[in-house]
DNA sequence: ACCTGCTGGTACATCGATTAACCACCCCGG
DNA sequence: CCGGGGTGGTTAATCGATGTACCAGCAGGT
C-alpha cells in the first residue's frame, strides 16, 4: 500500500508464501491443493484459506516442468485461403473446443501457418519445446503427414473428419459425412433440377472428395450425371469466378450446390448480378450452416454438420488421451440438409 | 530404432544430452544457444551442431520458470454476441498479430468467455498462475475495468481502440476513427439522400459512441438529424429485426449506415425481402471491408479500417511491453470508405 | 517396557534451463 | 620468475512445485 516504489510487476505469491501463512511445509501445501498424500482435513482447510488469502495459484511454468504437462493444446490453422476468416467452421470449432477445455484449466494456443509444411514444423518446434499436450488437426487430406508425425513425436491428437477410416491418431466427426449432399441432391431433384453442378473444395482435402463421392453417387443413382464439377480453393473469388463460368455453359446448370455458405452467397451475388433469379432461375445449396445464411436474400438452403458439437467431441477425445478423466464423447447424427430459400422449382420468367 | 518396447511418449532430448554430444557443460550450451556469456566461436558452432543433430529446443516451461516469461500473449473474445463468427474483425486481428508474433517465437492463447466479469477473473487466474506475459484487449468501453485491473496485475497489455484517450494501458488504433463515418455520410448526402438512419453497436462499446457520434455530427454540418439510431447487439437477428423496424417507420429512411458488414448484408437481404430496391429504393452502408462484401449483390459499400495492422501495431506494442526488442509500430491512416453498390441515387421505379 | 501400526507431517532430490561467481590457462611485460 | 589481465570455459545456486522416503508421536497389544 504505502510502498514507495511500486514494481512494474506486483510479486506474485509461491508455495513458500503460502506455506508460512499456513505454517506448514511447501509439501503440505502440494498435498492439499492437489488432493494427494495424507494430510488431515484441518490443515487442509487452512492451506487452502491462505492460499485464497493470498491469491496464489501454482505456477503454471513450474506445473509444467515438473509434471511434463502444459495444459495447452494447440490449434493450427492453415490460411492461404485464409478459411478461419471466411470459414465459420473455425469459430464455432474453437467455440466447441473451448466449450470443453476451459473448464478443466486447458488453453488454445491457435497458430496461423501458410502450408502444411510450415504446420509440420511448427508441431516438431511446439513439442520439442514441450509447449503443448495436444493437437487438433484439421483438414484431413489424402496422404495426410500429420498424424504419422505426430504419432512419431508422441502427442496426442485428433483428426476432425470421417470417423470410419483407419488412422495413427483418433478421428472425429459425424459419421455419413455424405449424408448432406446426398439429401442435397434427393431434395434438387424433387425440385425438378436435371442440370446440376458441383462446385468442390480443394481435391487434396478428404471431405471434398467424400462429398463428390456422394454428389457423383445420387445423381448417378437417378440416372443423372454432373453438368459439371470444379475445384476451388474456398475463396469468395473463386466462387465468383467458377460462377460466371458455370452461368456461361451451354446447357446452363439450373442449380448448383457450393462447398461452404460464403462461397454459396458469393454465387448468389453472381447470378443474381448476371439477371438470373435465385431460385427462379437457379437453385443454389451451401453448406456449413452459417448464421448469416438464414438473413441473406434469398435464405440460403445449406448443410448443418454441427461443427461445434464436432470440437466439443474433439476436445474430450484429446483430453482423454492427455489422461484427463472425461466422459466419452457422444456424436450422433449425421450432416443435414436445412432447406430455405435459394432452392426451389424452374418458374417462368414473370 | 530397435528398442522393444517404444514408450508411449518419445523421450525428448534435454539441454545435459546436447552438453555431453558437444562435450561442454550445460551452462556453455546455454549460452552458446543464448548468444550470452564467453563462448568461443569454434565450441558455439559445435554446440549448435549438436543441439540440431539431437533436434534439441530448449524446454519453455524449463525457461519459462527460470526467466519467468512464457512468450505467449493472451487474447480473449467475449461471445455473447459470437463476435468471432460474425465478425471478420477477429480473423484479420488474429492473422495481424500473428504475423509479428510467431517470428518471435511468441503464441497466442485463445479464450472465449461469456462477459466482462468472467474475463476480467480469466486475466486474473492467467496472470496468478503466470501463464502469459500479456494480453491484447478488444471491445474498449466506456469504464473499462480491464486496463486498470492488468495495470494493478502488472501485465503488459494493449487496448485496441482510438490511440488519443489516456489510459493506463497503451492504446492501438487508427485515429481520427470517426473519419470513415463522416466520410460515409458525406457520401450519402452527396446521392441526394436526407432521410439517413444509424445502426450502432452496443452502447456501452467505445466505437460504438465515437462513431455515432461521428454520424451525428456529420448530419448537423448538413443541417440534418438522423431518422432514427439503435442500438443493437452485433447479431444478424438484430440487423434484421432493426431493418425491419426502421423500414416501417413513417417517413422510412432511405439510407440506413450499419456497424459491421454481416449485419448490413442482412440488412439488405431483409429490405429485398421487404420488395426495395438496393440502391434503387434504400441505400446501405457497411463496416469493417469483410471479403464477402465484395461479392455480394449488390456489393457492399463499407469502411475499411485495416483491422489486420492495427493487430500487427498491437503486437509490436506488446512486444516492446515485453521487454522485446521490436521495431515501434507505425499506424498511419485512418478508417476510409469504400464506396461500390450498395449506395446510390434513388431512382424512380421502373 | 517394547514392538507394531497408523496418522500426519517434513526434508530433500528433482524437473530443465539460466546465470553469477569462480577458476584454469596462456600470454606478456617487468 | 612472477603478477596482471584476458579468454574460455565450469560449478553451483536458483526458479516453483511435486513426490518419495523418512520420521515423530501416539495408541494398543502382550
Amino acid at each position: 500500500m504505502n510502498k514507495r516504489l511500486e514494481g512494474r510487476t506486483a510479486v506474485r505469491p509461491t508455495i513458500k508464501a503460502v506455506a508460512a501463512a499456513a505454517g506448514v511445509s511447501t509439501a503440505a501445501v502440494s498435498q492439499a491443493v492437489n488432493g494427494t498424500g495424507r494430510i488431515s482435513e484441518a490443515t487442509r482447510r487452512r492451506v487452502l484459506d491462505a492460499a485464497t488469502e493470498l491469491g496464489w495459484s501454482p505456477s503454471a511454468s513450474a506445473t509444467a516442468l515438473r509434471r511434463a504437462r502444459t495444459r495447452t493444446i494447440a490449434l493450427v490453422v492453415r490460411r492461404p485461403t485464409d478459411v478461419l476468416g471466411s470459414d465459420p467452421h473455425f469459430s464455432e470449432l474453437i467455440t466447441g473446443l473451448e466449450g470443453e477445455l476451459a473448464p478443466r484449466g486447458y488453453g488454445l494456443l491457435l497458430h496461423l501457418v501458410a502450408d502444411i509444411a510450415q504446420e509440420s514444423a511448427l508441431y516438431e518446434r511446439l513439442v520439442a519445446e514441450g509447449r503443448i499436450d495436444g493437437a487438433v488437426l484439421t483438414d484431413a487430406r489424402a496422404d495426410d503427414p500429420r498424424p504419422e508425425l505426430l504419432r512419431g513425436l508422441g502427442l496426442p491428437a485428433v483428426l476432425l473428419g470421417s470417423p470410419d477410416a483407419a488412422s495413427p491418431v483418433p478421428r472425429v466427426g459425424l459419421g455419413q459425412q455424405g449424408a448432406g449432399i446426398k439429401e442435397a441432391v434427393a431434395h434438387l431433384l424433387e425440385l425438378g433440377h436435371r442440370r446440376v453442378a458441383y462446385i468442390a473444395g480443394p481435391a487434396e482435402l478428404l471431405h471434398t472428395r467424400l462429398r463428390l463421392h456422394a454428389f457423383e453417387e445420387a445423381l448417378a443413382e437417378a440416372g443423372l450425371a454432373p453438368v459439371a464439377v470444379r475445384h476451388s480453393d474456398f475463396t469468395e473469388r473463386a466462387a465468383v469466378d467458377v460462377t460466371e463460368e458455370l452461368l456461361a455453359l451451354p446447357g446452363r446448370p439450373t442449380a448448383l450446390v457450393f462447398p461452404n455458405d460464403s462461397m454459396a452467397v458469393c454465387g448468389i451475388g453472381t447470378a443474381q448480378r448476371a439477371g438470373l433469379r435465385v431460385p427462379g432461375d437457379l437453385s443454389v445449396v451451401g453448406y456449413d450452416n452459417l448464421s448469416l445464411g438464414r438473413w441473406v436474400h434469398p435464405r440460403l438452403t445449406t448443410v448443418d454438420q454441427q461443427v461445434q458439437r464436432v470440437g466439443a467431441a474433439a476436445a474430450r477425445t484429446l483430453l482423454a488421451g492427455c489422461g484427463e478423466d472425461v466422459p466419452p464423447p457422444v456424436l450422433d447424427g449425421r450432416p443435414r440438409l436445412v432447406v430455405r430459400e435459394s432452392t426451389g422449382p424452374l418458374t417462368p420468367p414473370t
